[in-house]
DNA sequence: GTCTATAAACAGATAGAC
DNA sequence: GTCTATCTGTTTATAGAC
């Protein structure tokens, strides 16, 4: 059963994801939602707790797919072992960007909070990225043998997730250029296997200089 | 000296880059370049026509941007010369796109069209995107020996240049995870030293493999 | 070419009936 | 809790004086 306040706050993470919060208006919202203008204030006390109330779901969203992605506990006991994690974390989280619709609307609604950051941003940093970020420096570290908090791990993953979100961000420059439709599951295959060429390739580099 | 038109535009990319299209009025725009809201529409037509002419200022822009890193005829003789100057366009891509305020501004009025893609997202794509890309193409190829128009390597270049772009598009995030108070020459420098790490163990492991 | 004044449509917020 | 009608301010576009 859907209550009314979680549809509305659907309909406006897809708008916020899709067209932006500007540009999309709370009519919209409330018409997308089944519902009427009044009530989005009536819920969420206006547009802008909307947008509060949209950062808060995407925390507890992206909580339970991090959380189901660990669920089997990542042996990191060899260098060895936490690569094919590090691998397996590229993987899903391609997966679920170019292709879940979710991931999608997640992905704008956070891309746009970078360009023009509101407290929301606020939100999902403490909620979901200086989290998400330590812990695969840790499981970096455990490949490389440096340090986790090395300034070097910590822009390597940076990198490294800059790579897999480009993809989603360009997608309209990437398909254009590669002559693809759209992405399906082959493309982000390939698009898998470039990622993961450039994480091997830089962690043996890594790991080459730590002996 | 600069014309009324000139002085709009550039007001116009600079709240398109930084705000956003939808959320930068043409008043503001109108104040910005010290002239009012009725010009707008005498020199482009509209708010949409302006928005048309920031795309093509942009690829001119570039258009000299690019020209002048190009002046030296970059040569490609050997791999390892091709290698040095795939280097220096990457330390030339993150001084402009974190460095250059002018970068930002670019950047920031691209990314939003990759988001919510207009007709000014073509122009730009056929204006400079696509012959970019494929130039830097060219130049892998030479390095690692593999054809320029193969999957792989249009894929690696994307991986390359989304690497240097999200670190200007998650510059807050990045900032507050490496407790930078703001991107100057030493985080630039880390920065460039990480992307170069990435490519320059791309680049061998595809030769190594054309071997 | 430049500007002021205004038109017409839109936004977000809210009062009040149910 | 839900909804309609309305208030208030802002948006883009434009008419018309200079």
């Amino acid at each position: 059963m859907a209550t009314t306040r979680e549809a509305i706050l659907e309909a406006a993470l897809r708008g916020f994801g899709k067209k932006g919060y500007d540009a999309t208006g709370i009519r919209e919202i409330a018409a997308g939602a089944g519902s009427n203008v009044a009530s989005i204030s009536y819920h969420f006390g206006g547009k802008e707790g909307l947008r509060a109330a949209c950062a808060e779901h995407i925390v507890k969203l992206m909580g339970t797919v991090l959380a189901s992605g660990r669920s089997e506990e990542p042996p990191l006991a060899t260098p060895e072992a936490a690569e094919a994690t590090l691998a397996a974390l590229v993987r899903s989280l391609v997966r679920f960007l170019l292709l879940d619709p979710d991931g999608a609307l997640v992905a704008g609604f956070m891309m746009r909070e970078m360009a023009q950051p509101s407290t929301a941003l606020d939100t999902i940093y403490e909620g979901l990225f200086e989290g998400a970020h330590a812990r695969v420096c840790a499981i970096w570290s455990a490949v490389t043998g440096q340090p986790a908090d090395a300034e070097a791990v910590r822009l390597a993953v940076f990198a490294t997730i800059g790579q897999i979100l480009y993809f989603h961000i360009a997608r309209p420059v990437v398909n254009r250029r590669m002559e693809w439709p759209a992405i399906g599951e082959a493309e982000a295959a390939a698009i898998t296997d470039t990622i993961l060429r450039n994480l091997h390739a830089r962690l043996a580099a890594d790991r080459d200089q730590a002996s």
